[in-house]
DNA sequence: GGCATATTGTTCGCGCGCCGAACAATATGT
DNA sequence: ACATATTGTTCGGCGCGCGAACAATATGCC
């Protein structure tokens, strides 16, 4: 039951109808593929008549094509269709502290090519670098396949709408318009998203389609804890464009110091920097960039805990499950509000799942207000398929594939 | 851009075109009223044609009526459509740990009738005096108005879909099918939904729209702490129908007990119960049910304590504050999370507005990620308009002029 | 091979519905 | 009386879903 906006809306004019089914078709074809016609038909409770219309648009547009026939029991055999997503290719990058990540995919999230170097956190080197990786990457690509855009993503406030970073502490960057100056430099079009929201995009337009169905939080815990609400199939992103940063939500007001300026985010109790600050008996109150850079430069990560845990290393053991017992307890929090049909979990700590999971499940258990809220599927994505760099490949692929906006 | 669930679309047929500009018609006549034929034509951007169908076709369905000729400088007078709301009504009931509240209104929300009355908690007793009541109180009725249906507000968790109370710990209900017990007792459907998310759909559906948008979050300040999201005209309610429960965030992971059986709970902080306790000098951290009914018993409320406030009671104002700074900080997470166009604020103590807002203000600042967000506009609702009775009837209401389900 | 049967994909008439334009109805100003 | 302006209706054109008929292509049985 949505309302109707009645200050921005769009009526069905007489192509209306026509413009939805091709969608749904396009959909359809792309979740079912190989699918004959007449399947097509069966599945959108259509006419075949109407169906191979609605084929003939969409080979005429180039977003899908014929494949193989198939195979029948009797009668005559079905010509397979196909999205067209093999020569259609993204650039995806992901700006992040210490390296910057830079990706070459088709539409259908297929990896192509792959460079990860340094950041360089002054502007206009870092664009013209960057243009330079780009141009030489698609040099490698046949002549059939084509860059349709660029999806940039960055770890900090961003106007997905204009395209300006508004705030990225870790990189220095404030109020930089890093999408014209992409966009100028490469000329190709250019979509900007903050890391947890772009994870959330991944997860929801790349990802083979479970039952889960529609609505889900994908939190994904690492230096920080970026999180991205999706509802009803649309990502949420609020008025300001800065919707769903669960990571800075209190567990307790007067904790630990966060990275954000505030106390006690449960970002503070369960990042990264937290887990590997309870290893070392760092004091999570007076915790500073220093030790992160710390980190870095002696290169000892979550991962590295994570093995000292399994071979039997008591402390190292303690340190991960005290950083599952506050994801759970945070994730109660997400399931008490947004009430999701999934949870997506990523980052390093996932890989520990075996050693957490029944810590995290009964902290969850302490705060959530039903028995069903805390059965509530937790699903861990694998951290070796780059959800950040999907989600910006994402940026440039949904579009094609987006429900008209009617009504 | 939404993703089109390929597991539960609707496709366009050839009356969905009509289908959807009918019913914006409707809520372009119902928000712009009175409007003629040709403005409706230009707010809607058709021609005049179309629209005199639609309009044929909604007064066709008593949905719409003619009035009265309007005044134009020039030409043809204009005739008038208004929406049918008079003689379409609803009733609402609100069931409280204290009271019940019966209300018979219109299908815009006028309110024709009220009874308050002692909450009778044996769920048959309870049905069979609310249906004796909804009949005399329909009586009165003249033979023109007919009653659509009965919305019903509960304090706890409800599951919308099949109209069963799971859990309302303030009336003793448990796994009640509360539904088909109302509707068999008055022949008439019933809606039931939990009064956080009720009151945020009166503010949809009921209220005047505002520029704001369509995107917000409603904060009801009570017994407990009641909160409804809504994102783009639509509730949240979420896969187990319990979304949007902000009340049961935690402020403090081991700070005082709250009525869900957790600690620290934003509601255990700023709700009346917390205010008085605090005016009272009790402990936060060892309330009880017995002091509820005490309050209850010597009814001394929370409007009491400003009132003494404003005369001059330091100890009353300083527990107004204070709940005043908790109600901020919760806020600045609401904010974090949603970012919504705007926070409707209900309860006793918005009728202190003028004393907490700097203080809300101020709390909100400190963990808010940007200045933007700090600035989402506050919007009070005054007490006396009975929003969980208006949310109740929009039970009722709202589905004659919600979206069609298109793609 | 010849024929019945089954399935895929195309074609076509029909009716619904938006679009644009013409037209009737109704008011004002000169 | 006539030009002008505005509202509301009517009508031909055309896009599009729907159902049915039809062509194309396969298998099984005789």
């Amino acid at each position: 039951m949505r309302k109707i906006n009645t200050t921005n809306f769009s009526i069905a004019t007489r192509t209306t109808a026509r413009d939805i089914n091709r969608r749904i078709a396009l959909n359809v074809i792309r979740e079912r593929q190989p699918i004959s016609r007449a399947d097509l038909a069966r599945h959108m409770k259509m006419t075949r008549g109407v169906v191979s219309v609605l084929v003939q648009e969409l080979i005429g547009q180039g977003l899908i094509y014929e494949g193989a026939t198939g195979e029948a029991a009797r009668g005559r055999k079905p010509t397979f269709l196909h999205v067209r997503t093999q020569d259609r290719l993204a650039v995806a990058v992901d700006i992040r502290f210490t390296k910057t990540y830079l990706m070459l995919c088709d539409f259908s999230g297929r990896q192509l090519g792959i460079e990860i170097y340094d950041t360089v956190f002054s502007v206009p080197e870092f664009t013209k670098d960057l243009a330079r990786r780009i141009k030489q990457m698609l040099k490698g690509q046949g002549p059939g396949a084509v860059c349709e855009g660029i999806g940039v993503v960055v770890p900090g406030m961003v106007d997905q709408r204009t395209g300006r970073v508004l705030n990225a502490p870790a990189l220095g960057w404030r109020g930089v318009d890093i999408r014209s100056k992409i966009a100028a430099a490469t000329n190709l079009p250019v979509h900007v998203e903050n890391s947890g929201r772009a994870c959330a995009l991944a997860q929801l337009w790349l990802e083979k389609a479970e039952t889960a169905g529609q609505s889900f939080v994908y939190v994904s815990v690492s230096d920080g804890v970026g999180t991205g609400i999706v509802m009803n199939g649309e990502l949420i992103r609020g008025r300001d464009h800065i919707a769903g940063e669960f990571g800075h939500m209190p567990l307790e007001l007067d904790g630990p110091r966060c990275m954000c300026g505030a106390n006690g985010c449960w970002e503070a109790y369960t990042s990264n920097l937290a887990t590997l600050a309870r290893y070392f008996g760092w004091n999570l109150s007076q915790l500073s960039p220093k030790h992160l850079k710390e980190m870095e430069s002696n290169s000892f990560t979550v991962l590295d805990l994570i093995a000292r845990a399994r071979t039997g290393d008591a402390k190292a053991l303690s340190a991960i499950k005290a950083s599952g017992r506050f994801l759970g307890l945070g994730l109660a929090t997400v399931v008490n509000i947004i009430n999701p049909d999934a949870i997506y979990l990523a980052g390093e700590i996932t890989n520990a799942w075996d050693v957490i999971e029944e810590t995290v499940r009964s902290a969850m258990l302490e705060r959530t207000l039903t028995e069903a809220a805390a059965r509530t599927p937790l699903r861990i994505t694998p951290a070796q398929e780059y959800p950040r760099l999907r989600g910006a490949a994402a940026l440039i692929a949904a579009p094609t594939f987006a429900a008209p906006r009617v009504a």
